[in-house]
DNA sequence: CGAGGACTGCTGGAGCCCCAACTTTGCAGT
DNA sequence: ACTGCAAAGTTGGGGCTCCAGCAGTCCTCG
């Protein structure tokens, strides 16, 4: 008898079922919080911490003032993957650990920004951007490769610098926390801001390209949304 | 000024901020949520908030009926990494909806466990395990090699089939959801049950080794935890 | 002395309420 | 016909409380 589990798992359960044959299609609204403790006969908090929960899988999301609707894309929405700025450190303090040699090193350059990078970090076609390459070596053979694009005075190179650039990014009147989550963009990109299915008020921040140890490159995109969380945007060109 | 973000923020800043500088070390003990209710002025819903979200990041781990505790490798909580089971279908369908062939195929045997894989899966070194290979291809190439090894009567290869995977865990006294997480185990794995710093009463129902389009490993244990929640637990041999 | 039970403290689930900030809608007035 | 504004609905933050189940601890009784 699953009677006894959790009450908001009901809920979590009968919306996720409905997004996965189709009875709630991308982009259709969730019943509210006032809805839903109606509908299933349940206490606000439940009702709210199924929201979160489905949110949190990425199935969902939140507009603050508007409701809840159903992602464009729910099912990529637990895609991570490792990458040079958030993992490099740990990853190296591991194989440290089991007596590897790590070494990394980097180079940057100015470079225009051109129509691409431009829409998605929100810049100027003709502004400056920093393109730094990156190498990290585990027992001098390269583990990953990487090109990334950032803002000129944003760069960073490793997870303290990129705290710090937590910092400077207030300077810049952008509020962020560090809680990392992750959503897949369309790959042909169509063309504007909900696109990525983000609220409003996102500032992408960093765009990078990734040869994982291997001949594939992973594409990635860094969200910040003010107050609210960090996000990485994934895309694959296979 | 930074006085208005949210309170609950406070507490997780601060707590983190021990962590990370080893004032909290390993192990040690997060106040409870009526002492951090004290300590910080909060109402028990930030301070309960709080914990929530450092528990999320894999900071900390909360044990019911003792108390929330600083985890062993807090570094490497977020990470994770695509696996053929998880992310293969949806993976598929992107990959389709960009004009590309996609495949996969897989064959099982049957293997005796021996005993690392009996420690890990919490089986008898002479129980038997379905051991399956899987080929994941896009136009061809291939995109992601497999070895997984299950208890027999588990295997499962693809989403669909693991969600059914979860009617049959119920039938064998196994409750779970299916929220997922990931938390890095020790490389050379000591011994017992906390080595990888988990509740009492986890199962482990997977262990996969994974090429992703490279010639890097990635090992993989899923470990199922009755009535919470789903993780991944990772290493990555170099 | 040793085993078992009571007690305390903790987590996680759940309910209810209030509020600020934001969106949407619809109406009133120009 | 159009503009602007107010009202209603919704999210996210926060507060308070109660309870079940679990883990220690301590104390009592055999």
């Amino acid at each position: 008898m699953a009677t006894s589990d959790p009450v908001y798992l009901r809920v979590v359960e009968d919306i996720r079922r409905q997004i996965n044959d189709g009875s709630l299609p991308p982009g259709s609204p969730i019943p509210s919080r006032a809805q839903l403790t109606r509908k299933y006969q349940v206490g606000e908090t439940a009702a709210r911490h199924a929201l979160r929960v489905l949110a949190g899988e990425g199935l969902i999301i939140g507009r603050v003032g508007s409701g809840h609707y159903v992602r464009e894309r729910p099912d990529l929405a637990p895609l991570h993957r490792w990458r040079f700025l958030d993992h490099s450190t740990p990853f190296a303090a591991d194989l440290q650990s089991q007596g590897r040699r790590v070494t990394w090193d980097w180079h940057s350059e100015p470079t225009e920004a051109g129509p691409d990078l431009a829409r998605r970090l929100r810049v100027d076609q003709s502004a400056t951007l920093t393109k730094t390459h990156y190498v990290f070596r585990g027992d001098g053979r390269p583990l990953q490769l990487a090109t990334a694009y950032e803002p000129l005075g944003f760069a960073a190179h490793n997870v303290e610098e990129r705290r710090s650039l937590v910092t400077r990014m207030y300077a810049h009147g952008v509020k962020i926390t560090e809680v990392v989550e992750s959503v897949q963009s369309r790959v042909p990109d169509p063309s504007e801001s909900d696109v990525l299915d983000l609220p409003a008020g996102v500032h992408v921040l960093h765009v990078e390209r990734t040869h994982w140890a291997g001949d594939r490159p992973v594409e990635t995109s860094d969200i910040i949304i003010p107050g609210d969380r960090f996000r990485m945007v994934y895309s694959m060109p296979v």
